[in-house]
DNA sequence: TTCTAATGCGTGTATATACACTTAAAAAAT
DNA sequence: ATTTTTTAAGTGTATATACACGCATTAGAA
């Protein structure tokens, strides 16, 4: 168990709140990086993991990049960008859009299906295995984190 | 108010777990790119922000680019290049090591004291207008966050 | 003391982020 | 119907992340 002054050699915080942030920001860094070393086995990033979900929510109905950038945790992410290694490993398959021309509409192809389901079972299973919250202590989680964006 | 639910356009999570980790990783976001958008202001990156709060906490002690990696939040960050552009801003000044050859040791200039002051400043007013959370709160937040990487 | 291993830093490459700009197409206004 | 505005996607650039590798220096072993 590694605390927050221990990971960033830090003692003097401002106040709880200040803590909190830096903590956040740490916990996603510890997330991120776990995540994507298990990712890598599969040739994916984190990202490219996250575009293949959104599309298999939506699966096999094609997607346009402006609602897969809506979907996107983080909201900077270029789109365009990623789906062009994803659509170079084959894993998806780009169109023009029909109904609207200036739209490029998506969908998985099977071999995006296959890697996706590989990855989600490998990646739930170091989840699973690293992080251990209580269903009662996610959900005040959940509660606390809301209340941090509450002026979003 | 905007939950993660709008946030991200989800509302199928596995369970509360799942959702506190995807909750993490967006208010990680958030918080980061309100923190740049003010930073920017001072031609500032957050992580170039992040190593002039480092080298002021030891000031005028010099640090060498170890210390200051391992005081980072992420720890993957690469050291010795934000360190050229801060060097080339002149904010801190940069020398070889006199005890240990190998080192690269450094210090805020003048200047650079002054733009790290007055981002604070900048940063801080941001922050506490957009974060309304107590410090009773926080200090739970906290607590559950530690909890998470428990395992760590 | 000399050789070997480890360490600190810098650099190279691929990917991602942040943001501005361009182009083509669609929608709205006239 | 034509013009103007808006929108969707892609592209360019600077910075950062992730990670491997190389070089110089130091520490440790023989």
């Amino acid at each position: 168990m590694v605390k927050l002054e221990e990971a960033i050699k830090s003692t003097k915080f401002k106040n709880e709140v200040q803590k909190a942030g830096l903590n956040v920001l740490y916990t996603a860094w510890w997330l991120k990086t776990m995540s994507s070393k298990e990712l890598k086995k599969f040739d994916l990033t984190h990202e490219q993991y996250n575009v293949l979900r959104i599309l298999k929510g939506m699966h096999p109905i094609k997607m346009c990049v402006k609602d897969i950038a809506s979907r996107m945790i983080e909201k900077n992410s270029n789109v365009p960008r990623i789906i062009d290694r994803l659509e170079k490993k084959k894993w998806i398959k780009r169109a023009q859009g029909e109904v609207d021309g200036r739209q490029t509409v998506m969908a998985l192809t099977e071999s995006g299906i296959r890697v996706l389901e590989q990855a989600t079972i490998s990646l739930n299973t170091i989840l699973s295995e690293n992080i251990t919250l209580s269903e009662t202590d996610a959900t005040a989680l959940n509660i606390l984190l809301e209340k941090i964006r509450i002026k979003e």
